[in-house]
DNA sequence: TTGAAAGCGCTACCAA
DNA sequence: TTGGTAGCGCTTTCAA
């Protein structure tokens, strides 16, 4: 039987509520009492009941406000499964969880979608958003307001933002040029294709991809880069191109979307066989490719877990003040062929 | 503000008990009053509150059997860890959870802790075990007495446990096939290594690999398997052989342990890098060999996720009668390469 | 067959 | 500064 708050009590020789003022730090208790409370709750190893605190705080109410930029992508719509199914058992606390999605990359949306949640009385905050000033500037606002917020898929490292959960997105691009060491003879020839210029996302994966080819590669050899504006045509076109002036292409590495256009390219120059692909995220779209082996390697960033993840960090925040144990909060990076894309357990809240 | 037992006893015009009867087929309700409470917690989407019902049953009671075979390798120590952070949150709702560690591969030994458990009055048990007839008798002979048992990390497939929580080995195998295919230029020669000859997991290991090299590989070429019994010294040695024999070989595929004994040999015979290592389990040994190159890809089960999970699943069945989706829950293939072994976000329970 | 009440562990409120 | 009490949603027990 876990030690609970009366029997700390009985032993202190107070009450429940004495002794939970005391672990708590809300004050109004006699400095030597408090002490004499916590260090019994230390010996015996007290830990509060989770179930109990959730049942009295559904009384009080908390909001939560989530907002997802480019909601409409596939990626999107998983973090979004992921903050739903982490909302339910946080309903049973008293949480209500407002979801707001932002179609596209709609940065002055998403500005005004915290100010809209702030004003409905969210008490904190998790945000995909593409990283600019304004954001940032909004972020650190919200900080001195009490109202923290947790960055997820994209981070904003320079706000003064609690945490980010996500992709350590250098690192993805290092797996990826491991993978295309493994996979290409020496004197193989890549192409990589990045998303916008400007993308930190993107921009992470290809740096990791090149510093770790150049690093150690030698033998590889890597055409420079091009972006294709997360455009399946532009991604198509590059792609054609680039087959046509290079006969011993074997390795296209993309960073963003676009696969979808590269392959094409790929089937009608009939490469496909001799052009392997990695590409990134495991959407629908990704594993119809992965299955019909025009992708090799898909990168993927557990975007569900990503969701649920940063719900239930914020709430942990409110509620105990305990920021979690890292700033950097990464996601697995999944490397997947078309054998290990099938269905599997995935995290069940409680 | 989610919906009640209480608002649904007062829509009905009766009382909390009555409705909580009704809910849960207790009998001792009247047909058309409980009908009645049915249609309106329909209606009303009624979820009851988790955290109620764990507060309540915290007064009951209840005790789960864990036990683990080969409980002193590291992968079994990754169970055994997953397994006692679900035991947290369960402790809160009144579970005690007896976790039993079994040395080696005693059969016997797991058969009497099955006995001592339910002696000691489990309401349900998790076990890891290779699969024996007399595992499959105790098994069913507990399903008959309405102690569940859900089987992790290796399955007993005849038996009448509920599910089976682990890797799918099979398709585990064939994930290899696939980075082997990825990896070896055509005429490669493949050297597979098996643990033991009776063992189901390190057989569907092996099939799952040379179904799919022979189904598509067609260039590469297979030496035929050979067994380590899980040990390094007879891995070593096999490994060296094998080497001698063939200056050309260019991978190993090893189903069970022994991996550190096969890298040895490879470094003794300086054959690193021209011979690439695919291995199970990512343990302390393989993140080293992973690290410094010895191992290109270690595939994961996931063994944490194992621990943790076939415990919630125990407890769910047993409050809730509700049994898994699925008879066989997956738990995922990870490709694990030197560069993405990271620690990483995992599970938190609530 | 039904209802009333107690109590799981916790926190908030009000009174002392 | 402290204690007492109410009540979160649920299940169980006992009485009707």
């Amino acid at each position: 039987m876990a030690v609970t708050s009366q029997q700390i009590a009985e032993l202190a020789g107070v009450s429940r509520g004495t002794v939970d003022r005391a672990l708590h730090n809300r004050g109004r208790v006699n400095p030597d009492v408090a002490a004499r409370i916590l260090k019994i709750a230390e010996e015996l190893g007290y830990r509060p009941n989770a179930n109990g605190q959730a049942l009295v705080r559904s009384r009080q109410g908390m909001r939560l406000g989530v907002i997802l930029q480019s909601a409409e992508t596939p990626t999107m719509q998983d973090v979004a499964a992921g903050v739903r199914q982490a909302a339910g058992p946080l309903e049973n606390a008293g949480v209500t969880v407002d979801l707001r999605e932002v179609q596209g990359r709609d940065t002055g949306r998403v500005l005004r979608e915290m100010d809209a949640l702030t004003q409905a009385g969210a008490a904190g905050l998790a945000i995909a958003s593409n990283n600019t000033p304004d954001l940032i500037d909004r972020i650190d606002w919200l900080h001195d307001r009490d109202v923290p917020v947790v960055t997820l898929n994209t981070d904003a490292p320079d706000s003064r933002r609690i945490c980010f959960v996500g992709m350590d997105n250098y690192r993805a691009g290092q797996t990826a040029a491991g993978l295309v060491k493994e996979m290409l003879p020496a004197g193989g020839v890549v192409f990589p294709i990045a998303g916008h210029v400007n993308n930190g996302a993107h921009n992470s994966r290809l740096r990791g991809f090149l510093d770790t080819l150049d690093a150690e590669g030698g033998s590889i050899r890597l055409l420079p880069f091009q972006p294709c504006f997360d455009r399946e045509d532009y991604a198509h076109e590059i792609t054609q191109h680039i087959l046509r002036e290079n006969p011993s292409l074997s390795c296209i590495y993309i960073t963003s979307n676009g696969q979808q256009g590269a392959c094409r390219a790929i089937e009608e120059e009939r490469r496909r066989g001799r052009v392997r692909v990695v590409a990134y995220d495991l959407n629908e779209p990704n594993r119809r490719l992965l299955q019909n082996g025009a992708l090799s390697f898909v990168l993927d960033q557990m975007a569900f877990e990503q969701g649920s993840r940063s719900l239930q960090i914020l709430y942990q925040y409110l509620v105990s003040g305990r920021r979690p144990e890292r700033e950097l909060l990464y996601t697995g990076i999944l490397i997947r062929t078309r054998y290990n894309i099938a269905d599997e357990l995935r995290t069940e809240g409680c």
